[in-house]
DNA sequence: TTATAAAGTAAGTAATCAATTACTATCTTA
DNA sequence: TAAGATAGTAATTGATTACTTACTTTATAA
């Protein structure tokens, strides 16, 4: 811990925040994280942060930004290249699972702020996260089930809703269990059946 | 609403109190529902309900054991007098599904008390929630299995884990789309996909 | 080198919230 | 029916928290 922090560009000192709000997730509970302690990790003063951010909501707002932008940049770089939309799908599930176990406190964020009644911007930012990653889905099982790779018979929206599920059963198995690695472990297992319940070859 | 609240004893004092919470985490962020929230849906000062319990952390714990009462007890008798396993999952599955459309906001409580740093006795009690409930799938799982009715590849551990997302998925979903109702509509196709995964014959 | 703007500190403020206290109304039963 | 126990009110307390203000330090560039 440095005794006596620097003065930092207002760019440097924001995305400084992201990461340390993003840190912070992974030990406790999101919504729980005061801006005393973003401060004080980072070895400011709590008000300090006031000359970056004008509200709280909008560091949140900052943070769920470069969340969308990563996770969805991972998603096109994995399905990127793959030679069947199936084989994309599994690499974007794996790249999901990743980023996961890299950042553990994100699911909770996330599901944390579409929890929240009012209409922040933060919240609004998650939706359209979810909306953009949904459509890269959305497209993928189209294309698959008009390849002939998956079955026609699953409607695209429940295997969209089905992939997200997924991952959040793995969210909340790791959550029980107390740790994350172990859900490294178990996604290839529930991939599997995810698999083989939109698949059509036997 | 009564103007005049009449004198409850404790024990009806604690049921309506649960039933208060159940119906505000229906409307709002669990995590912010106040005391003061909960005594004015009741027509009673914020004080009057700590003479039934000694902590707000009692009054969630009261509304997790009486979540955990129903849903087993729901979960059992919708597998009782099933014929297969697998319609005896998804029988169980039906009746979550019910239960979440009844109760909008449950799963948000148990998501949001599982995300908690501390030790309550709310969360213990959302753990060994989850906890029994997947000893019945699991248990329905390998009778499946051992009944040739579900393929023996897939991993026991996974298919619970899955059957939980599917519903979780389903939940995130009705959250994007603000309407609770949505749930029941696309409940089936994802349970088709599920059923599909484990399932044998093809 | 020095003036200025940007970034930081320290000490507040107002609002919110769980819990307590002193007192009152209602129920129960001897 | 009177007394004690239980359930309620109104007001207060202390802790917490986002945000502000007055002032100081650091970096930058004329």
């Amino acid at each position: 811990m440095a005794p006596h922090p620097k003065h930092l560009p207002t760019d440097e000192r924001r995305a400084a925040t992201v990461q340390t709000v993003i840190e912070l997730a992974a030990e406790q509970n999101p919504s729980s994280i005061t801006t005393a302690a973003i401060a004080k990790r980072m070895n400011l003063t709590q008000g300090a942060l006031f000359r970056h951010f004008p509200n709280k909501d909008a560091i949140w707002q900052a943070v769920m930004e470069w969340v969308a932008e990563r996770l969805l940049a991972g998603t096109d770089q994995a399905a990127q290249g793959m030679a069947s939309p199936l084989a994309a799908m599994e690499a974007v599930f794996m790249n999901h699972i990743d980023f996961i176990v890299r950042h553990p406190g994100v699911p909770r964020m996330l599901f944390g702020e579409l929890q929240r009644g009012e209409d922040t911007p933060a919240k609004r930012m998650v939706q359209t996260l979810i909306s953009r990653y949904g459509e890269r889905l959305r497209a993928l099982v189209e294309k698959g089930k008009s390849m002939g790779e998956l079955t026609p018979e699953v409607e695209t929206t429940a295997a969209v809703t089905l992939f997200i599920g997924t991952i959040q059963g793995l969210v909340v198995q790791s959550m029980l269990a107390g740790s994350i690695k172990r859900i490294r472990r178990d996604a290839p297992g529930a991939f599997a059946i995810y698999r083989r319940g939109i698949g059509r070859v036997r």
